[in-house]
DNA sequence: TTGTATGCGTTATCAA
DNA sequence: TTGATAACGCATACAA
């Protein structure tokens, strides 16, 4: 306890307190060698006095490789990019790795763009890209270094990782309004971004539009609004979509974010959920329940685990426990969707009301119980 | 862009390929010396086509002192912590520094407790506390080491960092109750760890109770519910308090998380809000404006953006903007709440599902007009 | 079982 | 304006 104030303490004073060479401290403090047991003793023992730790720089130098995981993801405060980040930090907390995180916030500037650069400058023991699919170029500069490469929520011939089938949650959710006897069922996703764009609301939307295509019915292009992530932006391109007196039935929002935007441009617009309008979303975060979202489940922390364990594989470390399986999509069908006929004010407001109560006796089904299991869905493998 | 595959170029081989020493690198590297026109541009070519990144482990070890952040915090799925961070994380990504990420989620657990353990072992420039009080001994063990820390969300005297006034804040939601007429009102907060839990539930419950205290109103101790922090736990703790004839007609919940599962815990009751129970929360989250919570308004975001300004100021490094004020706490009245004698049932239900739309002509006061500004509030300053 | 010598990649202090 | 040379704190090969 009597640490000198100021610089932090160095294997040398801890090597000369004890009365050793500095090699016999590093011995002890890494096993990498037998040590005298009364010499353990001492050493541990100034350690201990002097409130030694290493110094995780000059033991990466010398060991040629750093004890960081760098981290890079579009937006922290995402949920769906928190949830999945949560996971990634559950397992590396049971190891000695450190965590570095770099948030890029707006992915689509021109000096953010080039994911490979951020992961060369920080000489990091591994990476893990979140929800940020690399470019063909960073792609191959990544390849090129020897640190791996893990990605969460992005599918990739280069990287490990796994991502959803889009395509088929986009069905999942398209169908259960279909099923619901909805005929205009309107979308809104992401503003595309041709490059560093995530392709999930892309997919999404191919499902959705796969979907009404098989059922013979025609997409009005000003019933799919797209805006830029986020529950604000899409609740302006929600009221585009909803502010028309020949407005869709549905809505399909490509993420829960997107569906709460919607269902505020509804409400700011007199509309009845699910009364005048049906919301579907997509990923299930947790306020999802508390507002009643109908919405396509994944999981969302799942995928952060298993990103850390394929990590740790890659890295030759021991797993802290098992692969977890990566669950398929779900529907929950919950308050926000009701048949288009069913528009009894009262009743859908009091069963919105009530939608977190319902909540407790949801239903969840893989597919909408009115479709069955459907061979045709394309399973992207 | 030849760069040879497995370990990263050196600044050896940048100067080899330029035809000069190391230190002529180096120092067109940092501009630490005048370096000729002509030779800067050999080097600055030989960087650029090997792609070279200089190592920040040497870096730092030569010079004494990293480019790390440490950032250490609660849990990272908590909305709050996560704005906070999120303002932090705005202000590094102006700087050089890199953001190194402690999550101990679960803080009160045995070997996690010790916050100047963790930042001694990181060997970071700087430490950012978000949401957790040091201990005594942890204050004095910081207090010794040459790196700044900076606090969020925590008052203390040992260190930089604005908390707010938590008990002011108790005490802006009980009077806004007050004020519509309740006489029975409960409290859901954070169950109390003693040794590094956050005061700020327990603070807003004194707030709330001398407010009650005042009014001459006697506090049933089964009014009071605690649990850990988070919306299922709160829920749990609201049945206890609600699912009683003699229930309270308002809840005060200590966050906007716990407010939410108390409006969970009543709607599983059949209980309608504000109807039958009025909800006020804390913080305003994101959410909050969705599901029309009433709330005390604080402005987590801006925590981070001053928390990350006040450290750049101890690093000596110039700021990239200037300091934000820090602005007031303020009730933001939604519609989870109203007079105890306002229980229209179908009316409240419909102004509850409108309360997205109501939030847009919502009214900000900070403190609750009935009472007015109150010269009693104790000022912490 | 322990100590000596060397190197990790970079910056800083000198001379030249 | 540039190049030797010596740190920085630690780990490892080798010798004792």
């Amino acid at each position: 306890m009597q640490e000198p104030s100021g610089r932090p303490v160095t294997i040398a004073q801890v090597a000369r307190d004890a009365g050793v060479s500095i090699p016999t401290v590093s011995r002890v403090l890494n096993g990498s060698a037998p040590v005298a047991e009364e010499t353990r003793r001492r050493v541990d023992a100034s350690i201990e006095r002097l409130g030694y730790h290493p110094n995780p720089m000059a033991r990466g130098l010398s060991r040629g490789l750093s004890d960081v995981v760098l981290v890079i993801l579009p937006n922290i405060t995402q949920p769906s990019v928190n949830l999945r980040l949560a996971g990634l930090i559950s397992v590396l907390r049971e190891t000695p790795y450190e965590l570095t995180l770099v948030d890029l916030e707006h992915p689509d500037s021109e000096r953010k763009r080039h994911l490979a650069d951020i992961v060369a400058r920080h000489h990091a023991a591994a990476t893990v890209i979140i929800s940020l699919p690399p470019s063909t170029a960073d792609t191959l500069q990544l390849l090129r270094q020897a640190a791996p490469v893990v990605l969460v929520d992005v599918r990739s011939d280069a990287f490990p990782g796994d991502g959803i089938d889009d395509i088929a949650g986009g069905m999942i959710a398209t169908r259960h309004l279909l099923g619901l006897g909805h005929r205009r069922i309107g979308f809104v996703g992401d503003a595309e971004d041709r490059f560093i764009g995530n392709p999930a609301s892309a997919n999404r939307r191919h499902g959705y539009e796969q979907v009404l295509f098989d059922a013979g019915i025609d997409i009005r292009p000003d019933d799919i609004a797209l805006a830029p992530h986020g529950m604000d932006t899409a609740k302006a391109a929600a009221l585009d979509l909803l502010d028309r007196s020949d407005r869709p039935t549905a809505v399909f929002a490509a993420s829960d974010v997107q569906a709460f935007g919607v269902m505020d441009a509804a409400r700011s617009l007199g509309l009845d959920v699910p009364g005048d309008v049906s919301v579907v979303g997509f990923d299930d975060i947790v306020t999802a329940r508390l507002v009643g979202l109908t919405t396509v489940r994944q999981h969302l922390e799942v995928s952060g685990v298993r990103a850390g364990l394929r990590l740790l594989e890659l890295l030759g470390q021991p797993l802290p426990f098992e692969m977890p399986e990566f669950p398929e999509l779900e529907l929950v069908t919950r308050s926000t969707t009701a048949s288009p006929g069913d528009a009894h004010p009262i009743r859908s407001m009091a069963a919105a009301l009530t939608g977190a109560a319902a909540s407790e006796k949801e239903v969840s089904t893989a597919f909408d119980p009115a479709f069955g299991r459907d061979e045709r869905i394309p399973r992207r493998k």
